[in-house]
DNA sequence: TACTCGATCGGA
DNA sequence: CCGATCGAGTAA
């Protein structure tokens, strides 16, 4: 068990570096009967402010996208290619369109699947981070920076070679997170 | 109302 | 490499 990540955390314009922040963090799953699944989280992506072109925000505000204009601290979970549930962690200030989309964890690869095997669907859209919700964030392990990995964000092309080839992307490899979660148990 | 196209995935 | 699958966004 970690501290809980609070929504007020979620509120600044520093959508990049929250995106790397969250690899090590806990992604918790409380199931119907009360008990939690705990996921770490090894793979995000930023989409940060109207300019980004990437963004679902970049052509301004719209009923799908408006989780994203709001206060962070909520899920923005939308459907994607017409199969797969995307699952994203708004973040900034009241009116700064920003999400952080949650690509992958340990044990689970892809952001199409990671949403299956949770059983995430737009449900989730708009709620908020939070226990109450049955999906929330923890502190978990810190994971030191030479292990973490930056590239462009994937499937993002159409954006043009500007925005397509921000280093917004962070991964950090799954076994070395879970070795990380047990000399933490380890120790106490 | 008629298009077009995706922040993906699995199978050929 | 290609098709699935459907809803959002745009133009009309």
């Amino acid at each position: 068990m970690g501290r809980l990540i609070q929504a007020k955390e979620l509120q600044g314009k520093n959508t990049v570096a929250f995106a790397r922040r969250l690899l090590g963090c806990a992604l918790v799953r409380t199931l119907a009967d009360g008990r939690q699944e705990r996921h770490l989280i090894a793979e995000t992506e930023a989409y940060n402010g109207w300019e980004d072109r990437a963004s679902h925000a970049s052509r301004g505000r719209t009923p799908r996208n408006a989780p994203m204009f709001a206060a962070g601290g909520i899920w923005y979970v939308y459907l994607c290619y017409g199969v797969h549930e995307m699952l994203n962690l708004v973040t900034g200030p009241e009116g700064f369109p920003a999400a952080v989309l949650i690509r992958g964890v340990t044990g689970i690869t892809g952001p199409g699947r990671l949403t299956k095997a949770l059983g995430i669907d737009r449900q989730l859209n708009g709620a908020p981070v939070a226990p109450a919700s049955g999906l929330h964030l923890e502190e978990s392990v810190t994971v030191p920076a030479r292990w973490i990995q930056r590239t462009p964000r994937i499937g993002v092309d159409y954006a043009g070679p500007e925005w397509a080839g921000k280093l917004w992307r962070f991964r950090v490899d799954a076994e070395r997170l879970l070795k990380l979660a047990a000399e933490k148990s380890a120790r106490g």
